[in-house]
DNA sequence: CAGGCATATGCCTCTCGGAGTATATAACCT
DNA sequence: AGGTTATATACTCCGAGAGGCATATGCCTG
């Protein structure tokens, strides 16, 4: 399976994108800038590119790899519901009001008291 | 470890999160939502609580979950220097240009030849 | 205080994926 | 062709973590 999330949930992937980010690698400048070993580096660039995270083209002997922004575009939108919380978060007082009275949120659905306390 | 991408690598608890970007939400709504078994939904709370996804107030024998957004704005810091290639991908025409000639970005680092060929 | 609901924890098992090592493939050069 | 460089793949080993089930803890009510 390999879900996108589980993809970036490696250390080691995460700093191969972000070397990306910056430019075009081949697999040596990966090996190299990272420090480790070469067959680790090219597993880990197989993962990336059969989930769309990287694809590579062929110079010589050698492969560059490029990003390819698909799947984190995703994980950019997975995060969109939460943030609203960021600016929550620039001052704890609309929080703490919230915890103290009913929310004043509009569509926030109410649960329905399943025991019968409260 | 867990760090805090392989904690939202799980899709449960990505469920969880999600559920409570609405509203807070005690174990028991959590488990008939997602219909997943009480001790399941406690332990991903857990792990979730460990690593400041979500805090708990309590509510006489139950427990009111809800966002607590830092380590969200962790993964969408992360996801920063990927941005960039999102307008990229408006048109596909400036991807293209970018792959033929020298990339026309200022500040980004030109690979030191490491083989003798290219 | 007894019994019941809500949640947490402990234990076991099983699977998945990463590390490491060796080796295969492929293109280049002389 | 033969050797060398660059990258990919195969195989084995091992540990982390998720699921399932039983049980513990805690609070509330009659």
């Amino acid at each position: 399976m390999e879900s996108t999330f589980s993809i970036i949930a490696e250390p080691n992937r995460r700093a191969i994108l972000s070397l990306l980010a910056a430019a075009e690698q081949s697999v040596g400048d990966i090996e190299e800038h990272l420090r480790m070993p070469q067959p680790s580096v090219s597993k880990h660039l197989r993962v990336l590119r059969e989930a769309g995270f990287v694809e590579s083209r062929v110079d010589a002997q050698r492969r560059l790899y490029r990003i390819k922004p698909e799947p984190l575009m995703e994980i950019d939108a997975w995060l969109e519901p939460f943030r609203r919380y960021w600016s929550e978060r620039v001052d704890a007082l609309e929080r703490h009001l919230d915890r103290m009275n009913p929310p004043p949120r509009s569509s926030a659905p109410r649960r329905k008291p399943k025991g019968k306390k409260r």
